[in-house]
DNA sequence: CCTACTTTGTGAATACTTTCACAAGCCCCG
DNA sequence: CGGGGCTTGTGAAAGTATTCACAAAGTAGG
């Protein structure tokens, strides 16, 4: 199958935020020139990024959103409930794990850990933070397809390289570092300071 | 002035944090093909990124740990402090308030916002937290160049519209919505959702 | 000072993404 | 049931980004 572009992906992504607001508020159908708008992209996008998987619309009508929305969770692979695990129980990780926007989209949070003996123990939302170093024999017996990564910078690495032992295949990373990873497995970068330094660039380009 | 690549700016910010921390290690020259390595991409991408903004290196020896780390600092803008303001004091509001990341790169956090009663008033980190409808007087007084937006998706395009009618021309978005804004209004947005659904796309895409 | 070796900076080539533009298909109404 | 009006799906064109490849410029060592 060829390759599709993160661009496509992301922007799938949208378009799924945006159809399930709209079942919601009871639309039967949309075009893609309202997916665009919502978007920030254009229609002649929208019909693009579909077209790669399939033809989901009805010309002279638009899609069914109901239609649309099931067949891009298909696509996403959203179909299907991921277990997931947090590392690092500090105030990133311990928000991620009180985030109540992975049950509805199928992200079940099977655990979260810390290497921090006085954070062991404790419990949130009936979860109990667990010593990291049993994190390859508890994959063992229940694996875990994605794992998000919020430990301090220093840690980060060594952190990856024993999830990646344990057998995850995706990572989800909240620490300022580029992780040096096998082929075989994901990984995704969420960087406060790269977007803060993004914004920090436009202002200043602007300026001139 | 040409246009920069967004992606050419994220890459820039990777090579900085990998300069900071050559530094410590007392490394005085550092070349394209490290670089690269420790940002995940070629050599030549490197230098054709540092290449739109001059020429910092030495041919045959490379390029001065401190003399590269200043420069890509002054083309991110980072010479100057830039005044943040948090709104929405929830858990992700208060992980980022928490967050000791802003102060070394010089994102001076100085306020934290809510609409919550129950939340206004109460402090971290010696900031108070202030109701949101006083942010309009607050800007007036005190410019503030980047907002970050922490609230709930519900809430986060009018939290944008007054925001941006306050003058804000910088908004770091947490919340999983689209934001519509001016074009003078730069927008970043981090969306857990989003990624998430990356990784279960690739996961599910390299099942085929 | 000369030679061998390294690494930058950059046009040109390639690869990838987005936009354009329009035929084909479908609905609706008379 | 046929024509007008929309909107999709998609090749082709335009626009961006990345990679290649090599001359130019520097280092190092005798």
């Amino acid at each position: 199958m060829k390759r599709i572009a993160d661009s496509t992906v992301r922007r799938l992504s949208i378009y799924l935020r945006f159809l399930e607001g709209s079942s919601q508020r009871d639309l039967a159908t949309v075009s893609s020139a309202e997916l665009a708008r919502h978007g920030g992209t254009t229609s002649a996008q929208v019909r693009k990024d579909l077209s790669f998987f399939g033809s989901f619309g009805k010309r002279g009508l638009g899609y069914s959103v109901p239609e649309l929305t099931n067949s891009i969770r298909d696509i996403l692979g959203l179909g299907r409930e991921w277990n997931v695990i947090i590392v690092g129980a500090g105030k990133i990780g311990t928000a991620l794990a009180q985030y109540h926007g992975f049950r509805p989209r199928g992200f079940h949070v099977v655990g979260v850990y810390d290497t921090d003996i006085g954070k062991v123990g404790t419990r949130w939302d009936g979860i109990v933070v667990r010593d990291f170093s049993l994190v390859t024999a508890d994959l063992a017996s229940r694996p875990v397809d994605i794992a998000v990564l919020a430990v301090p910078a220093e840690g980060a690495q060594e952190a990856a390289n024993r999830l990646v032992d344990a057998g995850v295949k995706a990572i989800l990373n909240f620490a300022p570092t580029q992780l040096q990873v096998p082929p075989d497995v994901a990984v995704r970068s969420v960087n406060m300071a790269m977007e803060l330094e993004g914004l920090s660039y436009e202002l200043s380009s602007r300026a001139r």
